[in-house]
DNA sequence: AGGCCGATTACCT
DNA sequence: GGTAATCGGCCTA
C-alpha cells in the first residue's frame, strides 16, 4: 500500500516535471537541458564564475541503494587557482588539490576542521586549478533519508544549508573525490530549473581569511536554505 | 618529526 | 556573537 502510494506520487511528480520543464525544450535556438539528465562536460568548461552562477537551480542527484535524493543548489562559491589566495589550488599542485587541476565536471571533496566534508565541482580544462564549492541546497526529494543521515528530524531548510551539512545529508565523503559528475551514477548534477539572473545575488565568500575582496559567492535571492550570514540580503536570522 | 591552521558546525551565553 | 571540537594537509626543520 505504502509502496503504491510512493509510485503514484512519483508518477504525478514526473508528469508535473515534464509539464514544468519539458523533456528537451528549445527557447530561441538554445537547448534547455532535461532536468534529470546530467549536465554535460562542456557546462563545466566555461569560465569558473559563470559556472558558479549557472549552478544555482541545478539539481544534485544522489542514489543510495534504491533511494534517491534530489537537492537544488542554492549557494555556490568560485575558487580560482591562478589569482585566488583562498583557493586550495593557489600555488602549486599538491596531493590534495590535484583533482582541481584536472578536467572540469569531476567532484573535488575535501575534509576540513576534523569533522566535515565539502563538495566542489571542478571547472575549466585540465591544467587549470578551478572549482566551485557547493555551499547549500534545498532538498526536493528524500527528506527522510537526509534527516536520518544528519542524525536529527530536521526542518527541510536546515538539512543542507551549509557545505558540511550538505555532505552529511547526502552521504558524500572523500570516496567521491575524483567522481565524474557528468555521468549517471550514484552522484551527479542535472539540469534543473533556470534561475533568472535577476534572482541571483553575488557577495563576498564565507569563512576565508585571504581573498576576501573577491566577491565570488552566488546565492538565490530569498531562498530559505542559505547559510546564516550577514551577506544574505533580505534574509533575517 | 612537529606545529599550525583551516572553503565548519553545534551549542553556549 | 563567542568558542570548543577535531584531524589531515602542508610547511618548516
Amino acid at each position: 500500500m505504502r509502496l503504491q502510494c510512493n509510485c503514484v506520487t512519483y508518477f504525478i511528480r514526473f508528469l508535473l516535471a515534464i509539464f514544468t520543464y519539458g523533456t528537451n525544450i528549445y527557447i530561441g535556438s538554445q537547448l534547455m537541458i532535461d532536468p534529470f539528465e546530467p549536465l554535460s562536460r562542456r557546462f563545466y568548461l566555461k569560465d569558473t564564475l559563470s559556472v558558479a552562477a549557472s549552478l544555482l537551480g541545478k539539481i544534485i542527484i544522489r542514489k543510495i541503494g534504491d533511494a534517491v535524493i534530489k537537492a537544488m543548489i542554492v549557494e555556490t562559491e568560485a575558487y580560482i587557482g591562478d589569482h585566488d589566495p583562498a583557493s586550495h589550488s593557489y600555488g602549486r599542485v599538491t596531493g590534495r588539490n590535484k583533482i582541481m587541476y584536472g578536467i572540469g565536471g569531476m567532484a573535488y571533496v575535501y575534509f576540513i576542521y576534523g569533522n566535515h566534508h565539502c563538495l566542489n565541482a571542478v571547472t575549466g580544462p585540465e591544467g587549470k586549478g578551478d572549482a566551485v564549492l557547493i555551499r547549500g541546497a534545498e532538498i526536493l526529494e528524500g527528506e527522510e533519508i537526509c534527516s536520518k543521515l544528519r542524525n536529527f528530524p530536521l526542518k527541510k531548510h536546515d538539512l543542507a544549508n551549509g557545505p558540511g551539512k550538505l555532505c552529511d545529508a547526502l552521504a558524500i565523503d572523500k570516496s567521491f573525490n575524483g567522481h565524474d559528475l557528468t555521468r549517471k551514477g550514484s552522484l551527479y548534477i542535472a539540469g534543473g530549473k533556470k534561475i533568472p539572473p535577476a534572482d541571483r545575488i553575488r557577495t563576498p565568500r564565507i569563512g576565508i581569511s585571504k581573498g576576501c575582496e573577491l566577491h565570488y559567492r552566488f546565492i538565490i535571492d530569498g531562498n530559505p536554505c542559505i547559510t546564516k550570514h550577514p551577506f544574505n540580503p533580505g534574509i533575517k536570522k
